[in-house]
RNA sequence: UGCCCGGUGGUGUAAUUGGCAACACGUCUGACUCUGGAUCAGAAAAGUCCAGGUUCGAGCCCUGGCCGGGCAGCCA
């Protein structure tokens, strides 16, 4: 059973202990298709399926559509996508609120009949003026007192389409003067006379959602009904409902959304940055969209151990994303191919190495995991480095390649920088020459010659060309909030490289397929890439203690 | 100045239901290393929002404050 600890467990085995419901947990996700998932939904989707998984239940997936002015079906496929991509199986149970729109309406006939719903004529500025404010109650609409036949007969008559959008509503009549603003008698069916992308123009009165959500846990056997805490007022309500209609009750726990640090969660700036051109789409691979994430290279495994590692509360908290980064490291250092690709090239030319000459040398695929073997890696006379492991002038603590240093060249030999060459006009170094000790060769001897740093390379005759892009934090501010929160929009997130240079062993590397360049970071094949035109994503970097070291 | 919900190292969670505050990320040392990666060892960092109270004993219970968040859509 639980051996991860949280307040929903908690209450959950309590409710087995009680035999509450019979021994049963079944949950459910429950998104409404108006936009894409993000890692926030993640949080939720891995407790809600997580939960069913660890406590031999069943966990549903249902869209909350109630209203067809904001939904789409692009919408439900991306959300079927990303929930699936994310590990999970819903089996059978794909629910619509859509599928209970005659139920619900039925429902609302009942509470009509008992006197607890009733016809508004109000208009919304008028149903806001009578809702009264936070500290003064409100008073009763001049339609509260119709007569249940009359009432019986609008409503009919609305679903009829005989009135026109927004000049009737069907409410709950509860109580106006509650201190709980979600108990004054509040709207249950609008008129909208809308297509539904499921039902068509079957109906013009859509449900709203406080009347719908509680009706579909129920009629669906959920046991807990697992929301975020702004709905924990609206509990009394749900409650209220299922007590008047005298149903099958559901437990609803609230818990705290997630917030990351450096991005935006709500679906609303998500969208702005979509439509305002900051972003390519859903999934640019600099989104917390879930689609963006998987673009960027995030494993499945690695935010559903992001997910475990938050954990679940009550109270708001905002999560690092290095922790994020931490989860997509720890799972690609097991996994990932160690390849050698050199994003900004500065050539070498080893002045002893015998021209024409080829050699195969040995490389392993991935020290953490010898089952995954070695691949051959072709040496010539000239090469490509990174500009960064050549420094001129080299700063104390530098372990690279310096006029008269020496550094081993990875998987191959230790070779000295002898002399550069330069642009004549700018002084720019355009090339390093050096010799190599053809003693030192990796696996060889070793002939006790040590040096402080090794760079990978790539072979200049075997090179294959790739765009790079380099994604960083898509906001320079930790907590990018406020009226002007798209001021803190980084405008350095994306810095894209023309011009690198990666092992063949890449060139039929598809989207999707993850690797680490050594000593750059985890890189993913992007969706656009073709061979012969490779474009790798960088996911995350590798920890960069000299990164460190350098800005101190 | 209504109702509801929160408050534990920098961050996120935990604390056997009242028993000397733990884990992870991050930070900083050091070891090791043909990735300045990984790994390993260690350190700093909260005395649990405040004040009272109950108790042998309180992060957990009680009272009163303070601070933060949510709620006045025919959105979800």
């Amino acid at each position: 059973m639980p051996e991860r600890k949280n307040f929903i467990r908690e209450i959950i085995n309590d409710d087995l202990r009680t035999n509450k419901f019979g021994g049963r947990v079944h949950t459910r996700f429950p998104p409404e298709p108006n936009g894409y998932l993000h890692i926030g939904h993640a949080k939720s989707i891995c407790l809600n399926f997580g939960l069913a998984r660890d406590y031999n239940g069943l966990c549903n997936l249902r869209f909350d559509d109630t209203n067809p002015t904001k939904e789409e079906v692009e919408y439900v496929e991306s959300i079927e996508r990303d929930v699936r991509w994310l590990g999970f199986d819903w089996g059978d149970r794909l629910y619509y609120a859509s599928d209970y729109f005659e139920q619900l309406y039925e429902y609302a006939v009942q509470l009509t009949k008992k006197g607890k719903a009733y016809a508004c004529d109000l208009s919304p500025d008028e149903i806001r003026e009578y809702r009264g404010t936070l500290t003064e109650p409100g008073k009763d609409s001049p339609y509260r007192n119709r007569t249940v036949e009359e009432n019986l007969d609008l409503f009919e008559r609305m679903r009829n389409g005989e009135f026109p959008d927004g000049s009737r509503t069907l409410r709950a009549k509860i109580d106006m003067a509650s201190p709980n603003l979600n108990m004054r008698d509040p709207v249950m069916y609008r008129i909208l006379h809308a297509a539904h992308h499921r039902t068509g123009d079957r109906w013009c009165i859509y449900p709203m959602y406080d009347w719908a959500h509680g009706q579909c846990d129920s009629i669906e056997r959920i046991t807990h009904s697992i929301c975020t805490l702004e709905f924990t007022d609206h509990r009394p309500l749900y409650d209220w409902f299922l007590a008047e209609l005298g149903v099958y009750h559901s437990q609803q726990i609230e818990f705290a959304r997630l917030n990351l640090t450096y991005t935006v969660m709500s679906k609303r700036k998500l969208l702005q940055l979509v439509q305002e051109g900051y972003v390519n789409g859903w999934d640019d691979a600099r989104m917390p969209t879930i689609s963006g994430l998987r673009r960027r290279g995030y494993t499945p495994e690695s935010i559903r151990n992001f997910a475990d590692r938050i954990g679940v509360a009550r109270s708001e908290s905002t999560s690092e994303v290095a922790l994020l980064e931490d989860c997509l490291r720890d799972d690609l250092n097991k996994r990932a191919l160690r390849v050698m690709a050199v994003l900004r090239p500065l050539k070498l030319v080893i002045e002893n190495y015998p021209d024409g000459v080829v050699e195969e040398l040995d490389a392993v695929n991935n020290p953490e995991d010898s089952s995954m073997g070695v691949r051959k890696v072709p040496i010539s006379r000239v090469l490509y480095i990174e500009q960064d492991d050549f420094r001129e002038h080299p700063p104390k603590k530098y372990f690279r390649l310096s006029p008269g240093a020496e550094v081993r060249l990875r998987y191959a030999y230790i070779v000295k920088c002898v002399g550069v060459v330069r642009n004549e006009k700018t002084g720019e170094i355009t090339e390093l020459r050096c010799t190599y000790d053809p003693e030192t060769k990796s696996g060889s001897s070793q002939s006790g010659r040590r040096v402080k740093g090794t760079i990978h390379w790539v072979s200049a005759l075997h090179a294959v060309d790739a765009e790079v892009r380099l994604y960083s934090r898509l906001f320079s501010v930790e907590n990018p909030s406020g009226e002007n929160w798209r001021d803190f929009i980084n405008p350095d997130s994306l810095e894209v490289l023309r011009q690198c240079k990666v092992e063949q062993s890449l060139a039929t590397a598809k989207p999707q397929d993850r690797f680490q360049f050594e000593r750059l970071g985890y890189f993913c094949v992007d969706d656009d890439s073709r061979e012969g035109a490779l474009i790798f994503n960088r996911a995350v970097t590798l920890r960069d203690t000299w990164a460190k070291i350098e800005k101190s």
